[in-house]
DNA sequence: TGCATTATTTAACATTTGTAAAAAGATTTG
DNA sequence: CAAATCTTTTTACAAATGTTAAATAATGCA
């Protein structure tokens, strides 16, 4: 089964937790723009792109922010609620057909009592998050918003199918500006 | 001993556990601006200040950013390079006279597979630095200068024992910048 | 104490980014 | 296909932040 194809990479589990893990997990398709998590709720469940992307997002002002993007093999999780039990004023939408395994955390962390294994493939993925969202806050810390896009459009799928919008949102400055930057490079 | 006060507080390890910590645990003073891990260095010891303060930074074009301040209690660490191996350009430093528990982290990481309960502890810290490090992704990305300045005024130690430079550059803008921020509150 | 050093503020001007509104381009749908 | 809608760019002006240099203020040390 695929998943386990990828997680095998990062942490081999036991056959057992294989098994234990299976009836958290469901495989759901979406289509562009579908809402995947409410906002103010609460994350109960821990999503990976199979294919497609997605987005976290929250209203700042009325405006629309995008915190972060996921695309094919990203996981995609609202941290900030998933760690602490608190609803988080965060949502999750897909930015085209999209396809996500989703897997129920709370049961997933009951295992990790009984699964050692499974607690540590977690904690790998969340420790690999973490890193990543300290990359991002040293570039939002002290790169411009051009050093920013320059780095951000090397990805040229983000960059192709994504809303200037939310890519604009996403590099903390308004669409305008980066239009700007855009017509300068 | 006063760090498992503070971390049974968190998640009580059994006695074994703590025994198996206890020789990898030190407690190290600092004078004012000692340099606690070097630039370039790998990050292989886990820090919790236990009095006093400290920061990370590092040099982008010639400045010197602070990414982080850790202030009594708070743990600090270069996650970037604990959890890859990788050097890291961040270094740590005192900002006064300190005193810390330093962790000798490769060790603390080999007595995961014995001790479940100190993976998870640990799981446990490092999952709530990666929420504060999404919090303060959220400042940077859509607060004004002014907004973060306010917010981390909040902390009144912070502004007054820290020096405005350090500050100015956490709060990503210069220290003129900063300057006329605080002439206008 | 007083000099030297460091930290902070102020000033003047340049650059970047924001705001609001309109124009141009692309996409969707009846 | 064409109207309606949504996306992206452009324009003009405002506000925020950066740069450089100088002026104050505070601190540390001989």
């Amino acid at each position: 089964m695929e998943l386990f194809n990828y997680l095998d990479k990062i942490y081999k589990l036991s056959v057992d937790a294989k098994k234990a893990i299976q009836p958290l997990i469901s495989h759901i398709h979406y289509n562009k723009n579908d809402m995947v998590q409410e906002i103010g709720s609460r994350c109960k469940t821990i999503y990976m792109v199979t294919s497609g992307c997605a987005r976290i997002f929250y209203y700042k002002d009325g405006n629309d922010i995008t915190e972060h993007f996921a695309f094919e093999n990203d996981m995609i999780v609202r941290a900030e609620s998933l760690f602490t039990g608190q609803p988080t004023s965060k949502g999750i939408q897909t930015l085209e057909e999209t396809e996500m395994i989703a897997i129920n955390s709370s049961k997933l962390f009951k295992l990790y009592d009984e699964h050692h294994d499974i607690e540590r493939l977690f904690r790998i993925l969340f420790e690999r998050e973490y890193v990543n969202s300290i990359k991002r806050l040293e570039s939002l810390q002290f790169n411009s918003a051009k050093e920013r896009y320059l780095e951000l459009s090397k990805n040229k799928t983000l960059v192709q199918k994504i809303p200037l919008k939310h890519i604009a949102s996403y590099l903390g400055i308004t669409q305008v500006s980066l239009s700007r930057i855009r017509a300068e490079v």
